[in-house]
DNA sequence: ATAGGGTTAG
């Protein structure tokens, strides 16, 4: 049995820099270092390499070699350019050059390090693989007041050849900020590596892009972008070369830098240049696949684009790449909404034949479209399917089919659907009654819409708060019906329940009284309207 | 340690 015994070396691979950086406790002298005793960079500051620096230099240099783990008696006279010098001697014997690192850092955690004594320790830090003790070093240099991203990257840049670096302390660097949230400064050094001919690996530069992308600076990340193109050969060889070192992974990074940017874009409604970055990735030789499509479908989705749509839609068939269901959803939105219930009926079966599974949302939304028109029976008939492929009507469904009722001028069947869907265990919420509110009320059968009004704040039917739109169902019946009185009671009570009044209330208040030819009151609520941040309808 | 989601009320 082997009894391993803690030596130096061992200590200085403790994973988590910060215990290995204070010194402990028990393994401290008794004659604890007094502060004025500790080294500082203001004592021999102003001569670069004095004799006596250089003198010191050699002699850490030596007591090291000689394997003498104990160097503190001329650390305590170091200064941050003699650390810089240790280093560089250091720098092609890594092992020694961590000793010294981690000798430092274990008796002098408060060390006054500089941008470039940092900056060399990281080198060696990254060259050794401790990419999390590197990573330590990279925050202290950012965290110190008033340095700038000009003189962190100034130093690593200055110290990198003679520590024998290499550009993977940068990817380090641009890691580090985006993690702690610095995008800006992150977007800056990036830049300024660029400029002095350093790169900045793929991988890196994604995580840059992705997070600009997210906080919605999606200038920035297309100048990271546009950057990464720019630079062309040595990227795109870079980004092949891991695509093939990784085929397990099976994504290319090359597609997945382009899915960030090109996502980002139609996120924030940039579709336009979305769609020439699109362009752009073909052009380089690279395969979209079905997120980069999704992305765009979507995007022209919303925008209400039927032919853009469908024209990315069959780009994205002819390359076999298979829509997914939020692909298919979305096109059926976009049909349902416009009212071309054929589309919409006809991406309903492309599903299926796609060899998906249609799920509840895929059926709200036709179920939906069908309803909003009225056409009741053909709602019943998706209705019938989607309960014989055991798939639990929603809340959203259960409401949808009640709009039906109410479109087609049945509330009071509607009311009958619902109670029987009670009956069944369905749970309705506020949408359920305020949309048969507001049917009984297009009925001008104001007492029932009044009973419902009762019956949702019933206990055993679900204990519901009326809401604004609840409200204004009534008040927009009373307004309708030339009761004005009763509307203001409407208005006068929501307040006090706490029920704030929205632009619709005051339309409808404001109509009633105009048809009225009452127009003081008109204006009296007109200006209360304004009075509360509320801007006028178009009509007016 | 890197991208990504669809459906309801006046």
């Amino acid at each position: 049995m082997v009894v391993h015994r803690i030596i130096p070396s061992r200590i200085s691979r403790l994973k988590d820099p910060l215990t290995r950086f204070k010194p402990l406790k028990t393994l401290t002298t008794s004659s604890s270092p007094a502060p004025e005793s500790e080294p500082s960079s203001s004592s021999s500051s102003s001569s670069s390499s004095s004799d006596s620096d250089s003198f010191l230099v050699e002699k850490i240099c030596f007591s090291l070699k000689q394997g003498n783990s104990n160097v503190r008696n001329h650390l305590i006279r170091l200064n941050p350019l003699a650390v810089v010098e240790v280093l560089y001697r250091f720098r092609n014997d890594l092992s020694l050059g961590q000793r010294f690192v981690d000798q430092l850092g274990f008796n002098f955690p408060n060390f006054k390090h500089t941008s470039l004594s940092l900056s060399a320790m990281i080198h060696i830090l990254v060259r050794s693989g401790r990419l999390s003790d590197a990573q330590s070093c990279v925050l202290r240099m950012i965290r110190r007041s008033g340095v700038s991203r000009v003189e962190i990257v100034n130093s690593l840049v200055s110290t990198y050849s003679n520590c024998g670096s290499n550009d993977s302390v940068f990817d380090l660097l641009i890691r580090t900020f985006v993690q702690a949230r610095k995008l800006r400064e992150a977007y800056e050094a990036f830049t300024l590596l660029r400029s002095k001919g350093y790169t900045v690996s793929i991988d890196a530069c994604n995580a840059l892009i992705g997070s600009l992308v997210r906080i919605g600076w999606v200038e920035l990340a297309w100048g990271v972008y546009q950057e990464i193109s720019r630079s062309g050969v040595g990227f795109m060889e870079e980004a092949f070369e891991l695509m093939n070192a990784m085929p397990s992974k099976g994504f290319s990074p090359g597609v997945y830098t382009y899915n960030t940017v090109i996502n980002g874009l139609c996120k924030h409604g940039k579709y336009e240049r979305a769609k020439e970055v699109f362009v752009e990735m073909l052009r380089s030789g690279l395969s979209p696949d079905s997120t980069t499509y999704r992305s765009l479908l979507m995007e022209a989705c919303k925008k209400g684009d039927a032919v853009e749509t469908e024209n990315i839609f069959s780009d994205m068939r002819s390359r076999d790449i298979v829509p997914d269901l939020v692909c298919f959803s979305s096109m059926m939105s976009l049909f349902t909404r416009s009212g071309n219930l054929d589309k919409a009926l006809m991406y309903f079966n492309s599903v299926k034949e796609a060899g998906l599974i249609p799920d509840n949302v895929i059926y709200t939304i036709l179920i939906q479209g069908y309803c909003r028109k009225g056409h009741l029976s053909e709602a019943f008939r998706v209705w019938d399917e989607m309960i014989s492929k055991s798939i639990k009507p929603t809340v959203m469904i259960c409401n949808s089919m009640i709009k039906g009722y109410c479109r087609s001028g049945n509330a009071s069947d509607g009311e009958s659907f619902l109670e029987k869907m009670i009956l069944e265990g369905f749970v309705p919420d506020c949408i359920s009654y305020n949309t048969l509110i507001y049917g009984f009320v297009k009925e001008e059968n104001m007492s029932k819409a009044f009973g419902l009004v009762k019956k949702m704040e019933e206990k055993k039917q679900g204990g519901l708060v009326p809401d604004v739109f609840t409200y204004n169902s009534i008040l927009h019946g009373f307004c309708r019906q030339n009761q004005m009185k009763e509307a203001e009671v409407v208005l006068r009570k929501m307040i006090e329940r706490g029920v704030n009044p929205d632009r619709s209330t005051y339309t409808s208040l404001i109509n009633g009284f105009v048809s009225q030819d009452n127009l003081t009151e008109a204006f009296r609520f007109h200006d209360e309207m304004l009075q509360r941040g509320f801007s006028p309808d178009d009509k007016f």
